[in-house]
RNA sequence: CGGGGAGUAGCGCAGCCCGGUAGCGCAUUCGCUUUGGGAGCGAAGGGUCGCAGGUUCAAAUCCUGUCUCCCCGACCA
């Protein structure tokens, strides 16, 4: 058997780079940190934003578009988001090109008077929209949400993870009261916590960023944080309270009900292209990709197996009304009736494509009234009646959903640890995994922890019943245990 | 953006040191036999060797530049 895809423990980063290419999730392109992303890998990113756009419609959000440039004035007007952005951004000079010998070439021409960015994120140019929105408190909240592309001129990229141009959606809402807007950061953290463990199976640690991790120009950030198979950290999904800091770069006031003239209140929230890189190294194994069955867009494939025309006939015929019932549930399935493979090989493709469920179906079968049926997630095959698949075709999907849940899990629960000393802090970081540790809330300390050990503060987490303590590093007082991992 | 490695057919690679006009496996096309875990035999097609210059009678091979990918750092979703 041709090996195709490098074992996880031989080579991790390999490994990924495997699972896309023989999954066909996505291409490099001519462009130094682009992707190409393909249909099997573009149909996963759309089941991701129907799921999550019907979500942010069931919580009030409509959506919009803004332009891709942006004036560079824009750029300037928040401080705190300008430091954070100024370094990454494509910049547009010229409007034109002009033919010579053997080509082209920029027509100096066309130089722009004022030069056009390309979002980064587009806080500035919907919150210059907004000022001409608001006047009133009753034109408030404004709930909006964008399916958008954005560029950040990234030094190191990977497939997914970090590419230069990647797919998204930002919200941005404005509202009249701190309070309000702070509610909505924090309702829209739990919509990304929910859509990461009901439909990514991919379980997430919730909480807010340390002030060096924070969203450039935010009060305050919260993030989902989800451990992968490597023991790294993944940053899944963002929320930010924005303050009034938006508001008073591009003045949008209102006037409330008792006739004062107030700053709006913002937030922002996105999760973009990445989360499928966090899907692939949350459930995928040595055979390829594994995807969950919520978010599949095959969730069943149907290989016949026979000799010769008779049996061909005779398979097919059987397995039809077998698939027109499994389709009537509203499952998508595949038939795959090539000819010139082996039944052999379509297992180990559509094993490569994460494709959840396999049913096999040759001569045997027909004459038991049986079919063989597959789990991608544990590999596990087993002879079934065939009477009644169609049920057990549903109910099995949603154990697989609830299984990989499970599995990814307790993974992340087994590798969540607890430490009282830098000593064993240092021990425990070298094994991968999340580490809970007491830290002095300074971003010197972060800074030397991350220098020493190249760990960050993933997240502080929101505890019930916060155990004070004294920091690892420099021994002051601590009010709780924080998240550190290395991460991507 | 710094250090290291790489780019030859769709994929994986050899050839490069020592220059002589490109090869292997898989895949593809056709035919026959096959089909319950990556089939066999036979025939055929496919590459201006990442790109651009240079040296040379002659460049995949030597030199220069450049683009892209991978790994490690600094920066970030």
């Amino acid at each position: 058997m041709a090996k195709r895809i490098t074992d996880r423990k031989e080579d991790y980063s390999q490994w990924y780079l495997d699972v896309i290419k023989e999954a066909q999730l996505a291409e490099h392109s001519p462009v130094r940190g682009c992707m190409v992303i393909r249909p099997t890998g573009y149909a996963i990113w759309e089941n991701m934003k129907s799921a999550l756009d019907q979500m942010f419609k069931d919580t009030g959000h409509e959506n919009a578009y803004f332009p891709l440039f942006i004036p560079k004035s824009f750029l300037s007007k928040e401080a705190q988001h300008v430091e954070g952005f100024a370094k990454e951004c494509a910049v547009i000079t010229h409007s034109r090109l002009r033919s010579v010998e053997g080509g082209v070439e920029v027509d100096p021409n066309s130089k722009l008077d004022e030069e056009l960015i390309v979002r980064p994120t587009s806080e500035t140019i919907i919150w210059d929209s907004y000022r001409n929105w608001i006047q009133s408190y009753r034109d408030l909240p404004i709930l909006i949400n964008q399916w958008a592309n954005v560029v950040r001129w990234e030094m190191r990229t990977r497939l997914f993870l970090r590419t230069m141009e990647f797919l998204w959606q930002e919200g941005h809402t404005a509202h009249a009261t701190k309070e309000e807007a702070v509610e909505e950061a924090e309702r829209m953290l739990e919509v990304y916590r929910t859509f990461a463990e009901e439909f990514m199976a991919m379980p997430v640690i919730t909480g807010t960023k340390s002030e060096s991790e924070r969203f450039a120009g935010a009060i305050d950030t919260y993030c989902i944080e989800a451990l992968m198979q490597d023991g790294k950290a993944l940053q899944a999904g963002t929320s930010h309270f924005l303050g009034q800091n938006f508001a008073k770069a591009f003045d949008v006031k209102f006037q409330d009900q008792d006739g004062e003239h107030k700053y709006v209140w913002a937030t922002s929230w996105g999760v973009s292209t990445r989360l499928i890189g966090g899907l692939i190294m949350t459930h995928s194994d040595d055979n390829g990709l594994v995807i969950p069955p919520k978010l599949a867009p095959v969730q069943l494939v149907v290989v016949p197996i026979y000799r010769g025309d008779d049996q061909r006939k005779l398979v097919l015929e059987y397995a039809q009304p077998i698939i027109d019932s499994i389709k009537a549930k509203g499952i998508s399935v595949k038939l795959d009736n090539r000819d010139n493979f082996k039944p052999g090989w379509k297992f180990a493709e559509h094993e490569a494509k994460g494709i959840p469920l396999r049913i096999a179906i040759g001569p045997r079968d027909v004459e038991n009234n049986n079919l063989e049926l597959a789990r991608r997630d544990t590999l596990e095959k087993s002879i079934v009646p065939s009477a009644g698949i169609a049920e057990y075709v549903e109910e099995l999907l949603d154990t697989i959903q609830n299984d990989l849940f499970k599995a990814a899990k307790k993974r992340m629960d087994d590798n969540t640890r607890e430490v009282n000393s830098y000593e064993e802090f240092q021990i425990e970081i070298e094994k991968g995994g999340f580490i809970y540790a007491h830290w002095d809330g300074t971003a010197e300390t972060e800074e030397k922890i991350k220098e020493e050990t190249k760990a960050t503060i993933r997240c502080i987490t929101v505890i019930e019943d916060p155990q004070p303590g004294t920091c690892m590093v420099s021994g002051k007082p601590s009010e709780q245990k924080v998240l550190f991992a290395r991460s991507y």
